[in-house]
DNA sequence: CGTGGCCTTGAGCGCACTCAACTGATGTGG
DNA sequence: CCACATCAGTTGAGTGCGCTCAAGGCCACG
């Protein structure tokens, strides 16, 4: 029995899949697509661009200001959909850049909507996901509009360490983590500057420590108290359909 | 023919809906119930909730820190759905209060599923107006992430006032508005007195002035240009399935 | 006529910003 | 093989936006 793909790992959280449904799953999983590090995948206000199931690789989600600054909105780790906005209306309303080398399947409409049809209890994991998204999404929002910077910094790693765990990467110890400093400031609403102290503060808290592209937990506990952090949102104790 | 309901004109700006659609949208429309102002309809971890089609009135989703202050996540005006997040999950992951006296359709999980089978377009449009939602949120964060108060202000008055005109409450030149300034300020991350000064601001700029309940827009043209508000996220200029 | 909700304004403070300079690692062409 | 460029990270100095604390005004309502 093959390794199964993060996609799977994660909708299986969810929902019990039948092996008819997972050989639907696979089936989305032609058309494998490779991009280089900082290649723009998707650029907002595009019209009929695809979605990507992504299988190794980071990629981040972000609008851009009139004035330069850009917002990160999401960070997409393997089993993440990308750009499934971009298929449900004519055009993508953010944009998409791969942070690492990205291997990725091409999804296009029809075959969501096929998928769909045939593995109907595919589309509840599938629109389950993306609530799951919004979830995040929200998070992330009451992060940069309630917390301060330090709780911020400790929320982000936090989550990202959960999401990682879920879908086989990395482990409780830590997780290695392609972001520059800049990235981090620019998910986290602060200047790289800002970034650069906040992660020192952490450091020298013995809390987490993110140096050479790995982060390093120290003080779990003490940290998800700073970060007011619960991962309710990211994970089911068991699937819920069975 | 009767009036059309606040969803259905919203829906009907997306997809094209047969007589049978919006026979079945309507059956949807049972279960009406009624709450008084300041009701907390949803509760954050509260399991096993309902969720709500808005018909009338204004309700604000939201997430209380552990310190008292909250993050309003999401202002909802009649048409919008209410708390789907918590039928797809076991546990509801915001609170959701009436901010007037509110009407609505309650809505089970079973109500959804078969709505959606008996009439697959609609589950389109469902999926749809969710990924606006999302995409709202989405704008909302840039929003707090990246842009002065002044900016923050000018583009969530200038967002509510083109989803009230699509569900055709209020017109181009304002609309009336139930929101406190502490709402506004628990929407914008900001502190209610910096709301209060950054409201004269706008008002002695001639950009908008909001007093008494009521917005008025000045010159909107250049307050779009303050806040780099587009809303090609709102709209479609035609619906995409026929 | 008192009370409570909402709005308004002033004074002072601090978190996170900008600007600027420097280190160190990596890569590239003469 | 070294000169040079580039990019990520680090640290210091000074500034300003939005905060808190405090006081008071206005209006609706019992």
């Amino acid at each position: 029995m093959p390794k199964p793909s993060p996609l799977t790992l994660k909708l299986s959280a969810f929902v019990a899949l039948s092996d008819a449904d997972l050989a639907t799953l696979a089936g989305l999983d032609r058309r494998r697509r490779q991009f280089r590090a900082g290649h723009e995948m998707l650029h907002e206000g595009q019209t009929n661009a695809s979605a990507f199931i992504l299988a190794r690789g980071w990629s981040c989600a972000f609008k851009l200001q009139p004035n330069g600054d850009r917002q990160i909105v999401n960070v997409q780790i393997p089993g993440d959909f990308l750009g499934l906005h971009s298929i449900l209306f004519r055009t993508s309303d953010h944009s998409v850049e791969a942070v690492t080398p990205i291997e990725a399947s091409e999804l296009l409409a029809s075959d969501i909507l096929e998928a769909f049809s045939r593995a109907p209890r595919l589309a509840s994991a599938v629109l389950w996901a993306a609530s799951r998204d919004e979830a995040m999404v929200v998070e992330h929002l009451v992060n940069i509009g309630r917390r301060t910077a330090e709780q911020r910094m400790a929320h982000f790693l936090l989550e990202l360490g959960a999401r990682l765990k879920l879908v086989g990467i990395g482990d409780s110890t830590g997780f290695d983590c392609p972001l520059t400093q800049y990235h981090l400031a620019d998910a986290l609403g602060l200047s790289a500057v800002h970034v650069n102290r906040v992660l020192r503060q952490l450091r020298e808290a013995d809390l987490v420590r993110f140096q050479h592209g790995r982060v390093v937990f120290g003080d779990f506990g003490r940290m998800a108290a700073l970060a007011g952090f619960d991962m309710a949102y990211l994970d089911q104790d068991h699937p819920l359909l069975r």
